[in-house]
Parts: structure tokens; sequence; C-alpha cells
DNA sequence: CTTTCACTAGAGCGATCTATCTAGTTTCCC
DNA sequence: GGGAAACTAGATAGATCGCTCTAGTGAAAG
């Protein structure tokens, strides 16, 4: 094997976390789908487990919110990038039999009373959303105060919808979650 | 023991799953919380676990249900009654050090791609609070399409602001979502 | 060529998981 | 009181869990 087995023990972690959440996956299943032995689980991630489940949330979590900026960066104009990304939430999920939505909501939920180090890689995750959204929102010409409350309710539609979507199996909650959103952001442009 | 074995083992069920989910909580946790032996169990859910999860998950998920009603019933004007919702479920999340949200959201995400039979249970909740929530939203003078969008916008809103606050320890993300719930309905009612 | 070290490989361990099984107790009807 | 049904009780089975351990391989360094 070359030397990208830790990447592809992240890739599968990250993808079965997504859809079964960090219980419902166990370590030989990740071994299986990433083609690796546990030795070399055991030497990537000494800690086990929630060593390379931290690490997942983390990696994952950032690559999440490079998607999201690749809809709605700086080039293009905000409150269509984000009508974008919520089109493509739903048309992931569409594609995936309601499978991928955020990578780690269902791990937060999980582990956010009971293991503190993976809470706060997750708590990492969002705090750098809202940090990251809101420079977006305020590059657009929302003061600060504004952008902040814009980003988080905006994050908060999405996980929702994630919740009701994954669950009806219709992508309607996301579609609407981002119609909402939209129309915030262009209220608070227009002010 | 009196005949109310059946409903400590759903109370037990209820409470864990709402704060470590449904893969995260065993069978021994169960019944040592509700003081109950594995013979009781089975005899009151003959599919073992996944019976017991399905029938938790409807059971709080109606009990929910009701709470919401009590706060936003038809007796009390409904901008007034979501927004003391959304404040007594931040206060339910300060009380209980983040552990206590909604009680189906983590089974909804760890389930819903894996066991058909609880992802139905979750969304015949979901469904149902869907509908309870449009025709109080009707009775305050929405038209139906409108109120059901509304409904489910609030119902996202919610269910992502919990994930963000157990996440984050913090109520921000609920209240924040509860003053654009309440901003929508209002918005709304002014038509 | 040899040593070294990062990594692969997987057998096997103890713990824990859900579920079954038999036995005992209580309740209620006749 | 007698008997059936409902329910409690917990030991135990069998599978699976995360993890440790030793051995082996490949490539780079000296």
């Amino acid at each position: 094997m070359a030397g990208n087995t830790k990447e592809r023990l992240l890739d599968s972690s990250g993808e079965l976390f997504r859809r079964q959440g960090y219980m419902g996956t166990g370590v030989k299943q990740i071994l299986a789908e990433a083609g690796a032995p546990f030795g070399s689980l055991y030497h990537h991630f000494p800690g086990g487990k929630s060593d390379l489940g931290a690490e997942t949330v983390r990696r994952s979590g950032f690559l999440y919110g490079l998607l999201l900026g690749e809809f709605a960066g700086p080039e293009v104009e905000l409150a269509g990038g984000i009508r974008a990304f919520f089109a493509g939430a739903a048309g992931t999920l569409r594609e995936t039999d309601y499978a991928d939505a955020c990578p780690i909501a269902t791990v937060a939920l999980e582990v956010s009373s009971s293991d503190e180090e993976m809470r706060q890689a997750c708590a990492d995750v969002f705090n750098a959303w809202i940090e990251g959204g809101t420079a977006r929102f305020e590059l657009a010409g929302i003061p600060h105060a504004r952008a902040r409350t814009l980003v988080i309710q905006m994050l908060a539609a999405l996980e929702g919808a994630f919740v009701l979507s994954r669950a009806l199996r219709s992508t309607e909650p996301v579609e609407l979650a981002g119609e909402a959103s939209v129309a915030s952001i262009e209220a608070a442009l227009a002010a």
C-alpha cells in the first residue's frame, strides 16, 4: 500500500460518520472500507477510535467549510451563492438517497454530553463556520453583529433542515430553509 | 414492582436516547435506570431494543408536541407563545448542562439511513408536528401554504439550533433561532 | 550491505453488547 | 382454592466491540 493509508482512513470514517454517526460505526467497518489492517489504525491514531473520530470531525468540518466557501465566495453575489449552496445540498441528498447531509451533526449530537474532546472538536468546527461566514457577510456590507446573527440563524436552519429532510426523505425542508435564509440576507443587504 | 414497568422503561429510554442517542445507549443502561430486569423488557417489547426504540420515539415525540402546544396553544397569542417556547428550550438546555434538547433528533440522524422502521417513526413524529403546527398557524389567520412553510422553517431552525447549542454549550443559537421564527410569524400575520 | 524505522498485517484478548431461556412471583378469573 | 396468564428475575449464551500484541515488509540512511 502506498503512503496514503491515513488519508484513506480519514476519508472512510468521514463518510461513515456522516451517514451512521460515531457510535453506529465500528472500527472494523472503517478498516474494511479503507482496506487497512488494525495495525495501521493504531499506528496513525494511537488513541484509537476516539482519536480518529476527533481528527475526522475537524477534517470533515474543514472540508465542508471549504465547500460552502466555493458556493458563496467573495467573487459571487452573496444571496445567490447561499441559494446555490442550499440547492446543492438538496441535490446531494437526493442523489445519495438522503444519506449525505452534514458530516458532523450526527456526531455532535451523539457526543456532546459524553465525550468532551470530541464535543470540543465539533464546537471548533461550528465556530470556524460562524467566523468564516460572518467575515463573508461583512464583506457584502452587513454590519458585524447583524452578520454574525444571520450566519448562526442560517447554519441552524441548514442543520435542522438536514434532520427533517433525512427523516422525511424529502428535500422540502432544505429548500424552505434556503429560501428563509436568502430572504433574511436580502433584507439585511437592503437595509 | 407495580404495573408501570413498561412506562418506566419508556421514560428511561426516552431520557437516555435524548442525551446519548440510540446507538450510544445500551439495553443494560436502560434497565438499570428503570430498575427492571431483562425479562421485563422482552416481555413488554418482544422485538427487543429496536421495538423499544421505535415506541420511545413515537411516545417522546408525541409528548414534545404536547409541550409545544402548551406554550403556543390557541388561547395565547401565537408569536408570544412561540417566543416563550424557544425561551423555555434555552432554559432547559442551561438547566441540564446542555443535555436535554430534542428527544428524537439524535436518533433520527443515527437511524435514517440504516433502520427503516425507526426512520419511519421519526418521520411520523415530524409530520405530526408539522400538521399540528400548520393548523395552529392557520387558526391565527395565516393561509395554509404559508403556514406550513413557516412551521417547517421554524422546526428546522429549532432542530439546528439545538445541534449548535449543545456542541457550543451556549444558548445563543436557540435564542437567535427563536427571534428569527418570531419575526417571520409576525411578518406573516401583518400581511 | 546492513541497520533502522515507519508502516503493514492480522491473530487473539477481555469487555461488552443484545437476546434467550428457565424459574419464580403476582394477579385475576372461575 | 385452583389454574391460567401476566409479569418479574437474572444467569447465561453467542456475537461483536475496541484494542493490544508480535511478526513481517519496504524503503531510506549510513
